[in-house]
DNA sequence: GCCGTTTTCGGCCCGACTGTTTTCAGTCG
């Protein structure tokens, strides 16, 4: 699929214009049409063969043309157009903070600047202070710039990023009268990776707020401190982090919250609307000719342009706010639906807690039942079970079973597709667990799309876990045609599954979506490997949220006996 | 370049902070 690569294009036409003095809305048009290409699932050639590239909003005529131009002969003549003349290594000097296309511009046009070792060069010497508009502060903050994106860790997994929000949050409480203290940006709506924090104070002496925030203990830069907002760099384990601060009185908290939930995208469709209606919504509320009518709540807010709330999750501009406006967004799955969670491993394949221990913590969860599924026989380096292993692992859960009450454990096997697409147990061992759990974890490139397929056809197999085998920021996944496997899966009436692990997060919030369009059910999962994984499940149902499921989505929601009677149902239909 | 229960032309979200600005441009959220 080339949707990402044709995004990486608008994106470098859009910097390109933008180096060469463009400032107007055809670059912000550009970077709209990258940023729904990256969201896309659908295949870009597929769209442009069948004419329905135009459909996407976002992707005019102009696009639609580049794009068909692109895949038709591999070259786009405006991408090259616009990228000649401009040196290829003054690209990357717009990835440091606090320099934009402007000052690029300047120190390429008067210094000759080509790329970041010439700027450390003007920057040092001395020349770069003596241009127009620049000074001695400047090259400072340039410098920290370097040193901030040098030392960067990349975009945070969502266990860091609340983790840290928690530690600063509780700083903030506790060191001033701030009323409320809450994150906000991306971590509230659950992106699958978080680039910095935002947190959002209340209090009437923001003064004394900013103060607490720039002096948290683990500050290396203040990038920013003014009245009503802060920005500093702190140095983590993973790196440098960036934390921004914004600060409003508590009658604005809920417009403060909307804007600073975002996204970017969501806040600029929302106040298109209201500007199309007289208002103006802005951080301090929803106004009508300079009079606030809005702003205590994020409802307000809402209201006040005629739409229902509209949940964090959702808030990324891919087509919930007309969703809104026709009533027909769905009621979000929630943690407290989650009745169980069915993909876990314990000590007896390469986990670290006991089944006991599992089991316990479950109970406390408030889940009805697990089902245990460790790895199979040649997963050895992942302690795998062999046939016989297991067998006595299921009499072992059977007795086990008889003395609980209220809670069932289920007998499964997270059990490998093997290179040549063949299930690792014979049947006669499938058969007798209640839920079969098949995915691929070697030969990643050697046909998984047939393989999957063909797992996702086995009779007895329930679900495919982590359906696309990436490691968020570690590597690509397997060579797969997730379309097709959605396909396949709606046919045979399978579930796939939402690997809860943060550096999974498969299937993703834009597939998980797709699969429910398609009609396939969705399992939430853990893949807990000790009694503290199991609170991967928050990632998971975010997830879950930001790909528009509700719990009748979900076979996690269903009761136990819910549960039973559609693996049987599986079963017996295929 | 995109888009249209106000438009096929003429709009395109709105505001904070910094530095070098003598009135605001650049960058960012
Ligand atoms: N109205 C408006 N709001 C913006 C704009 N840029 C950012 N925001 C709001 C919405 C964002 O979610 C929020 C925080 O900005 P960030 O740059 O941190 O983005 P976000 O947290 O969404 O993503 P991130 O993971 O940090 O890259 O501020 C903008 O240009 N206009
Ligand atoms: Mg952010
Ligand atoms: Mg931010
Ligand atoms: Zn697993």
């Amino acid at each position: 699929m080339k949707n990402q690569e044709l995004a990486r294009i608008f994106e470098r036409i859009a910097d390109a214009l933008e180096l060469k003095g463009e400032t107007g809305f055809r670059v912000l048009a550009y970077r709209k049409a990258a940023r729904v290409l990256t969201d896309l699932t659908e295949d870009v050639a597929e769209l442009d063969r069948e004419n329905r590239l135009e459909t996407v909003p976002g992707i005019g005529s102009g696009i639609a043309k580049k794009i068909h131009e692109y895949l038709a002969t591999g070259k786009m003549k405006k991408l090259e157009e616009v990228t000649a003349g401009i040196e290829p290594g003054l690209f990357a000097l717009l990835d440091i903070p606090g320099v934009g296309p402007r000052t690029v511009k300047l120190l390429n046009d008067k210094l000759r600047v080509k790329n970041i070792d010439d700027l450390k060069r003007v920057l040092m010497d001395g020349s770069a202070a003596q241009l127009p508009g620049m000074g001695k502060k400047k090259v400072e903050n340039i410098l920290k710039g370097l040193e901030q994106i040098e030392r960067a860790g990349s975009r945070m997994y969502l266990n860091e990023a609340f983790e840290l929000a928690e530690l600063i949050i509780e700083y903030i409480r506790s060191g001033s009268d701030a009323k409320e203290v809450i994150a906000a940006g991306s971590l509230r709506r659950g992106r699958e990776t978080v680039g910095d924090l935002d947190i959002l104070a209340t209090g009437s002496n923001p003064q004394q707020i900013v103060h607490r925030f720039v002096t948290f203990p683990m500050t290396r830069q203040v990038l920013s401190a003014g009245e009503t907002k802060a920005s500093i760099v702190i140095a983590s384990a993973n790196g440098l982090r960036q934390i921004d601060l914004r600060v409003v009185e508590p009658e604005t908290f809920g417009a403060a919250l909307q804007y600073f939930t975002g996204s970017k995208d969501h806040n600029v469709a929302l106040r298109t609307l209201a500007q199309k209606m007289g208002l103006k919504i802005s951080e301090y509320g929803v106004f009508r000719n300079d009079r606030r009518i809005a702003g205590k709540t994020e409802l307000e807010v809402y209201q006040a342009i005629g739409l229902p709330y509209i949940e964090p999750e959702l808030r990324e501009d891919r087509g919930e706010i007309a969703a809104a406006q026709e009533n027909r967004l769905p009621v979000l799955v929630r943690q407290e639906d989650i009745k169980s969670d069915l993909h876990i491993h314990t000590t007896a394949s390469d986990g670290s807690s006991s089944l006991i221990e599992i089991v316990r913590a479950a109970q406390q969860l408030g889940y009805t039942h697990i089902a245990i599924a460790e790895h199979s026989v040649s997963a050895g380096y992942a302690g795998g079970l062999t046939a016989d292993q297991l067998l006595s692992r299921c009499d072992e859960i059977d007795r086990l079973n008889e003395n609980l009450k209220k809670f069932r454990i289920l007998k499964s096997a997270e059990v490998d597709i093997t290179p040549d697409g063949k299930l690792d147990y014979p049947d006669s061992v499938l058969a007798r667990l209640d839920l079969v759990i098949a995915s691929i974890h070697q030969a990643f490139n050697r046909d998984a799309t047939r393989r999957v397929c063909n797992a996702i056809e086995h009779p007895l197999v329930h679900i495919i876990a982590h359906p696309s085998g990436r490691l968020i920021g570690k590597r690509p996944g397997y060579d797969i045609n997730l379309e097709k496997v959605i396909e396949c899966a709606a046919q045979n009436r399978k579930i796939l599954e939402i690997n809860s692990y943060y550096e999974r997060l498969d299937l993703n919030d834009v597939w998980a979506r797709q699969a429910k369009e398609a009609g396939v059910l969705i399992a939430v999962n853990t893949d807990a490997h000790s009694v503290s994984d199991l609170s991967w499940m928050r990632y998971g149902v975010m997830t879950a949220r930001r790909a528009w499921l509700t719990r009748n989505d979900i076979i996690n929601c269903l009761s136990l006996a819910q549960l039973m009677k559609l693996l049987a149902r599986l079963r017996q239909s295929s």
